[in-house]
DNA sequence: CGTCGCCTTGAATCGGATCAATATCAGTGG
DNA sequence: CCACTGATATTGATCCGATTCAAGGCGACG
């Protein structure tokens, strides 16, 4: 494996790539310089537990860059994903000490970690931190419930849609291109991964892709380059209201 | 239908049987008096809707007494419950306007409401409430996402059982009994209400609480009363550790 | 008593899991 | 350059658990 130097080039909360949409968003400049001095980078590799259900926790933090799963697991191997983690999210819960999940990095990622009491104590004293957590925890929150009903009701095929769907609209958001025309982004999980995801086996997932392939719903390039023609056909196939159903 | 007056006999919040754990929980004395004036009660019969999704909110509010279930509809009316709302819990997302999923009383019920937008000042001025809302919101992320587990990775079998077990863990904290021997409990749902919140067909629900109970793992009194002889089979049954997995 | 809502049970069917073989490809070393 | 390896992915055959469709039971209530 190659060796390679700390990625991380910006300690500089101003500068952070993730200034606006993380915990600290809503923090002045006051209230950046106290979260310096409690925070330190963290490096980890593709495939890396950053953290094991069960362990105890000194930190919390937020995804800088890269992606990480949050997965829960049953004494005889049955695995479920509860989260994926993109940029900005937030890892880990304040006032508790044990990890409720594995946390696992699924490509190299970078994470700006805060120790958990200093934070904890922060977070009594500066509102505008707890606030953004509780923004983005109703955020998850309503994410996690949308998940049940693809979990609970829909079909391999609709499931397979949905997640596409989830995941060309994130990108779409991120590059702020125009959410109709032609979408196309990378993979950031293997089948196995998407199974986890979806309550599915590996090999259904695999013949819903094929499926959707066929039928002209999706173009793949490679194994984990997908074009998606249409996203209104996408959405269709995934079950879900043409607007996705979010509100104001 | 009965006629009823109207059960809300307690206007003063010190006296209300959630004081200590809802959304006002941290409050002191002079907070609670900011929102008696924001607040007022509203009754609800069992069967009825209290919010349709979609629908424009213009209050948040608590559970006082009865039970609810959040849940989400597809067009072609295949159904999941994302929440199961008890006394205390909270209603509604404060900085958003429309409601993301119906919610329904299952039991006559009584709710604490705040007009939205007073009690969104609130917030901001008074860091108690977000607080305990955080905390709130952070427990209704984890339970979504043991939730999830179930939807994704049981049997029918092991869902049921979950499902018992979760009822009947929050029977015993919430009457303080011992936590092990025996428990009983009624049950708050319908087989159909069940299978909803379990990803399953109430043919499904019938038939394996048919076979748990003749496997001796429940013993039923009528179709709705509980009795649960051994807690630990039942957590066996429901493939879950032993300890459920709660963690500080 | 008869009706309605809720629940149970049976038989047939189907979607996804399981078991198994093969394909693809990047990396590695001869 | 090619053969070997291991991780990832595809595809086929079969099986099984849950759904679907259908019939009937039970209890509350008018």
């Amino acid at each position: 494996m190659l060796l390679k130097e700390n990625p991380v080039s910006h300690h500089d909360c101003e500068a952070c790539p993730i200034r606006h949409r993380a915990v600290c968003a809503r923090c002045d400049s006051d209230e950046l310089e106290l979260l310096e001095e409690i925070k330190y980078y963290r490096s980890f590799e593709a495939g890396q537990h950053i953290i094991w259900s069960g362990d105890r926790m000194d930190f919390v933090g937020s995804v800088v860059s890269g992606i990480a799963t949050l997965t829960q697991t049953m004494e005889d191997g049955r695995t479920q994903m509860v989260g994926l983690l993109l940029p900005s999210d937030f890892v880990g819960r304040p006032g508790r000490n044990g990890a409720a999940y594995d946390v696992v990095a699924t490509t190299d990622l970078v994470m700006c970690c805060f120790r958990k009491k200093p934070f904890e104590q922060m977070m009594e004293t500066t509102p505008h931190i707890a606030q953004r957590l509780l923004q983005m925890t109703l955020d998850e929150l309503d994410a996690a419930r949308e998940w049940m009903l693809v979990l609970g009701r829909k079909t391999a095929r609709e499931k397979i849609a949905s997640l596409l769907a989830i995941i060309a609209r994130r990108n779409a958001t991120l590059h702020m291109s125009n959410a109709s025309g032609e979408l196309s982004f990378d993979l950031p999980l293997t089948r196995e991964a998407m199974a986890d995801y979806l309550g599915l086996t590996l090999e259904t997932v695999s013949r819903q892709v094929s499926a959707l392939k066929k039928d002209g719903v999706i173009v793949l390039e490679g194994k984990r380059h997908v074009i998606i023609p249409d996203l209104e056909r996408l959405l269709e196939e995934a079950g879900d209201d043409s607007d996705g159903g979010v509100l104001g």
